[in-house]
Formats: C-alpha cells, sequence, structure tokens
RNA sequence: GCGCCCGUAGCUCAGCGGAUAGAGCAGGUGCCUUCUAAGCACUUGGUCGCAGGUUCGAGUCCUGCCGGGCGCGCCA
C-alpha cells in the first residue's frame, strides 16, 4: 500500500464517521499521512484527529478513537494505535508495504509523475544574463536550480516553456559594441566599457567575419560589433548551456518588442487601463497604486523608452501567447523589481497573484581564502560556469547549486570545489545507483531476472531495513509533487541523500544474491525487486535535477 | 531610513504548526577471503540569535530588538 492509498483510506474513514453522525465535520480534502521519525510510531502517522477536533467540537483523542476503530477494519491496515495528543499510528499488514517495490518498478519512468498540475501552461523565465558576456557562476545557480524546476513541474503535468529573455537591446549593448570596436582597434577600453579576455576573443570573431570592417566610418563599426558581437555572445550562452544540459524553448529578444513597436502598444494599452499620466516630459506608470514604492518611468523626457517599458511589453507579449502564468527566476540583486512588476501585471487588468509569480534567489559567492571575490562582468575577473563544470564536472556543480535552497545565499569555497573529494554528497546519491546496478548485473550473470511483477511475493520483505527502504520508496511522488508546489528542487536532492542512506544500510544488512553454492530463494527475487525500485527512484529523482545515474563508477 | 533573504552541532546546511530537532564534513572506536569500503555500525557535539505573543502544540506563524547579505535611478 501506498501513503497516498493509506491518505484515501483515512479519508474514506472520515466519510463513513461522519456520515454516520457521530463526527460533525466538513471531511477534508489534504489529509496529511506522514512517515514517523520514530520507527515505534508504526508504518505511517496521520494528525488528522487534531485537525478535525476543534471544528467537531471534541477532545483529540476521542476523534482519534472514533476514526483508529473505523480503519481497523480496512483491509491492509494490521494495527492502529492513538498516540499522544491524538496522533493515528498506522502499522501495515504483512506484504502491504512491499507492493511499493512492485509498483515503482512497473511504473518505471513514470514512478513519481503525477497530474496535480495538469492543464497548466506556465512560462518559466530563468538565467536571461545580459548578452555582453560569458555565463557567470551567479547565472549558473539559476541554470541548475530553473531547469530542476522546470522538470519539477512537468513531472506534476505541467506545460512548462523554458525561456531566456535576451536583453539585446540598449545602453549596455552599446557600451559593450564600443568595448569590442576599442579592443579591434588597439585602442584602450573605454572607462564604462567591459574588459575580460572574451571582449578580444569576440572582437576578433567579429573582425574574421567581416573583412574590412575597421576601414569603415567608426558609425558602422559600431554597429557591426553591436549586431555580431551579441549573436556571437548568445550563441556562445546558448551553447555552454546546452553542455550544462539546460535546452530552452524559446530564446526571446528584446530587440523585436522595440522593433514590432510592441512597447508603444504596451503603453497604449496600459493607458487605456487608466493609469498611464505624464510628468517632468516624461510617461509614467503609477504602480503605486498597485502597492509600489514609487511610480515608475515608461518613456523617457528624452522619448527614450526605459527598461520597465520593455518589461511590461514582455509581460503582456507572454501572455498573449496563452501562458496561463508567467513565472520569472530573479537573483536577489533584482529583489527591487518585484513590486513594480506586481504592478505592471496588476495595471494591465490581470491578477499580480495568480498571473504572475517571481522567485528571489539569494546570490552565489566565490570564496578564496575566506575571501569573496567580487564578480563583475565590466572587469575581467569573474567566475564563470565554465570554469566550474571544468573544476568538478557537470553532474557535480548541477546537483551542488541544486540541493541549496535558494532562500540561502551560498558560499562556494574554490579550493573545495577544486578538490575531488566526497565533501559532494552527488557521489553518495550516485555511488547507491552503481552499486545497485552492480547486483542487476551479477544477478543476471547468475541467470535471474526480475520477472513478471505477479511472480514476486514482496511480502517477504519484512527486514527492518526493507520496510525502510519501502517507505522511502514510497514517499518519492509526494516529494515531486511538495517540490514542485514549493518551487523547491532541493528538497529533491536532500530526499535523494537520504534514500541513498537507506540504500546502503539495507544493503549492508540484507544480501541480495546467494553467495557461492546457495540456491536463488522467492526472497532473492524479493530482493531483486527492491533493489530495481530503489534504482528506479535514484534514476528518476537524479533525473529532475538534470544529473546522470552512472551504472559504474 | 525603507523593502526582501539569512541566523539551527566545531564547519556547510536540511527541517509543509506536530511526537525525543536531523544529514554530510570534521573528531573518536570498530567492520572487507564471496553482491562496488565513494560503504556500514557505534560515539562526541544543540540556550534552534535574543525577548515577548498566538494555541492542544512553535525551529516553523505574529511583533519588537541584535547580527550578516542584497536591493532601493528618467541605469540596463
Amino acid at each position: 500500500m501506498t501513503p497516498e492509498q493509506l491518505r484515501d483510506l483515512v479519508r474514506t474513514a472520515v466519510a463513513a464517521v461522519v456520515e454516520r453522525g457521530t463526527l460533525a465535520v466538513a471531511v477534508p480534502d489534504d489529509v496529511l499521512v506522514e512517515r514517523p521519525k520514530n520507527p515505534e510510531h508504526g508504518d505511517y502517522a496521520t494528525n488528522v484527529a487534531l485537525r478535525l477536533a476543534k471544528p467537531a467540537g471534541m477532545p483529540p483523542r476521542a476523534v482519534a478513537d472514533l476514526l483508529a476503530e473505523e480503519l481497523r477494519a480496512q483491509p491492509g491496515v494490521a494495527r492502529v494505535d492513538v498516540a499522544g495528543p491524538g496522533f493515528l499510528n498506522v502499522t501495515l499488514a504483512q506484504g502491504a508495504l512491499g507492493q511499493i517495490a512492485v509498483r515503482a518498478v512497473t511504473a518505471g519512468e513514470g514512478y513519481g509523475r503525477t497530474d496535480t498540475l495538469a492543464g497548466q501552461r506556465l512560462n518559466l523565465e530563468f538565467v536571461s544574463a545580459n548578452p555582453t558576456g560569458p555565463v557567470t557562476l551567479g547565472s549558473t545557480r539559476w541554470a541548475a536550480v530553473g531547469d530542476a524546476l522546470a522538470r519539477l513541474l512537468e513531472s506534476s503535468g505541467a506545460e512548462v516553456s523554458r525561456e531566456y529573455y535576451v536583453n539585446d537591446a540598449g545602453a549596455q549593448i552599446e557600451r559593450f559594441a564600443r568595448s569590442l570596436q576599442a579592443v579591434a582597434l588597439g585602442r584602450p577600453v573605454p572607462e564604462d566599457g567591459y574588459q575580460g579576455d572574451y571582449v578580444g576573443e569576440v572582437a576578433a570573431r567579429v573582425v574574421a567575419d567581416e573583412p574590412g570592417l575597421l576601414e569603415r566610418p567608426e558609425d558602422e563599426q559600431v554597429a557591426v560589433f553591436a549586431e555580431r558581437g551579441v549573436a556571437a555572445m548568445v550563441a556562445d550562452i546558448r551553447s555552454t548551456l546546452e553542455g550544462f544540459g539546460v535546452r530552452y524553448d524559446t530564446f526571446f529578444s528584446e530587440r523585436t518588442l522595440h522593433e514590432s513597436g510592441a512597447l508603444e502598444k504596451a503603453v497604449a494599452t496600459l493607458r487605456e487601463q487608466g493609469h498611464v499620466f505624464e510628468a517632468d516630459g516624461a510617461v509614467w506608470l503609477r504602480t503605486t497604486v498597485f502597492g509600489d514604492d514609487k511610480d515608475r518611468v515608461l518613456v523617457k523626457a528624452d522619448g527614450e523608452p526605459t527598461y520597465f517599458a520593455a518589461d511590461c511589453a514582455y509581460y503582456l507579449d507572454k501572455r498573449a501567447r496563452g501562458f496561463d502564468r508567467v513565472v520569472i527566476m530573479l537573483g536577489a540583486d533584482h529583489s527591487g523589481y518585484v513590486g513594480r512588476y506586481k504592478a505592471l501585471v496588476a495595471a494591465s487588468g490581470d491578477d499580480p497573484d495568480t498571473h504572475l509569480e517571481i522567485l528571489i534567489g539569494q546570490l552565489v559567492n566565490l570564496v578564496r581564502d575566506g575571501e569573496p571575490v567580487r564578480m563583475s562582468k565590466r572587469k575581467g575577473n569573474f567566475v564563470l560556469l565554465t570554469d566550474l563544470v571544468d573544476a568538478v564536472g557537470t553532474d557535480a556543480a548541477r546537483y551542488a547549486l541544486a540541493r541549496a535552497s535558494v532562500d540561502q545565499t551560498i558560499d562556494i569555497d574554490a579550493d573545495l570545489w577544486s578538490r575531488r573529494t566526497n565533501d559532494n554528497p552527488v557521489f553518495y546519491v550516485q555511488y547507491a545507483h552503481a552499486r545497485i546496478s552492480s547486483v542487476l548485473r551479477n544477478a543476471a550473470d547468475l541467470g535471474l531476472a526480475l520477472g513478471e511483477a505477479g511472480d514476486v511475493d514482496a511480502g517477504l520483505l519484512v527486514h527492518e531495513r526493507e520496510n525502510d527502504l519501502l517507505r522511502a520508496i514510497g514517499e518519492f511522488p509526494r516529494v515531486v509533487t511538495s517540490a514542485a508546489e514549493l518551487r523547491a528542487p532541493h528538497r529533491v536532492a536532500r530526499y535523494l541523500e537520504e534514500l541513498a542512506g537507506t540504500y546502503h544500510r539495507f544493503y549492508d544488512a540484507c544480501r541480495v544474491l546467494p553467495r557461492g553454492d546457495e540456491e536463488a530463494t522467492p526472497l532473492t527475487t524479493a530482493r531483486l525487486w527492491l533493489c530495481a525500485a530503489t534504482a528506479v527512484v535514484l534514476r528518476n529523482g537524479l533525473g529532475v535535477l538534470g544529473v546522470s545515474a552512472p551504472e559504474r563508477m
């Protein structure tokens, strides 16, 4: 029996007692059935009686007693205890737990997938770093977390479109182009220009692709450097991210918004809604009525649109493309943006709480010799995605970034990360998968196969370590849905570490394959199913994080 | 000054209002002639920043302090 099935049983029990008139409450939709930390508290526990006590006007333990009696009659339930303030501790019947292994193996890649978000179309924007330099360590965090989140949401049944907003317009690009030009001409880079080594490389590439460029008028040169320089940078960013396992459905060019007149249209739309006004020669959006700190300029006094005007146009474009929900991941250095963004959504007539979701994540620092290294795209002094991958590999990089809560600022110790030690839990998890793969290989060599689901007696799995493992495997679907709901991919990583540990303890305590000239028994088969089920979950879980599940290490 | 995030073991961090607060690393003691020791068992280590409040119950929610990070442009 899976925890989901037990949850349904509990709900049915509540409904039955209510039906009989002994309990006067509304049957709750969200009954919590969880795995107790203390093994003496049975296989599963629910606090439903504690929840219902107040609305029912009865003591928690009295409610619990009613439900316990009802539950005891259910098939697959061996024992129900009322404990503490009113918890229901459920012990499943012999063999009921073992079915979890069969279910996981049978479902395979589908184990952990649900339809809780079915029908939702959402647009997830992440990274969106300016195309004026390579992908930095800070952006790498959003690549790892954003991609994992996309996979999580998809696992919960949502339709997710991954999007990268390319800021290929504006003064930043102008500065970038002038920097490229300066380097190409052998001049010093302007004070406010870009100075990494890559600037020279990109400049050389542009010159090579455009013979005679440096003999043309300077204005023309800048235009060419802007056009081709940005194109080269975007191509570089794209291939870097693909190498990192992150693919986008759309690279959206800001410039197309400018060229299509979308900004003017956006301003007009907001004006129709009655939230645009003129002051000091500029055009403003009255965002303060929707909770923003101050009103925001859409068109400057010099007639140029602001970055915010492009944001307005961009948001409206996403909505016009049919997305129910626009999700944007931003670094904490952009947290000041939330207020105006929410306000623009409200000003456009949408609901800022349902149509827009902004996820703010804290920054990543590189620490070297105990001192944080400042990262700035202008100076050449920054750590790149490629540096991180070169040092620890894609798997470790993705895992390490995805296993921390985004609310937490991460300090990455350069020495620790360039070392290859088991400080990194990804090896612990991957090792469990490799270990299982080895057992299954050896089983195949002995001519042992899993066989059909009907042929395995999962009820033979009665060892404490086996039960621990079964319960852990049973948790996976819930871990996925809750991680998706909470936008917290790191929960999957933490869960996998627990699962790996649980497997290692099982492996240590329970021999799977026959030794020497022993014969295989039905227990051998049952344990092989348990191993296979664990491998399924490890693969699916690592897959959510975009990390490989190696068969050998 | 205002807004957001953080403060949990020596270190890095988990912890969806539930029972005796966890993991990894670091320290200590053990376990490989047969399935991967990148593992396992045992052990040391806590005023969950401080003070109030909410309730059957608070590391978790609310308020106020203290300490640290980020942000507050007609920049992008």
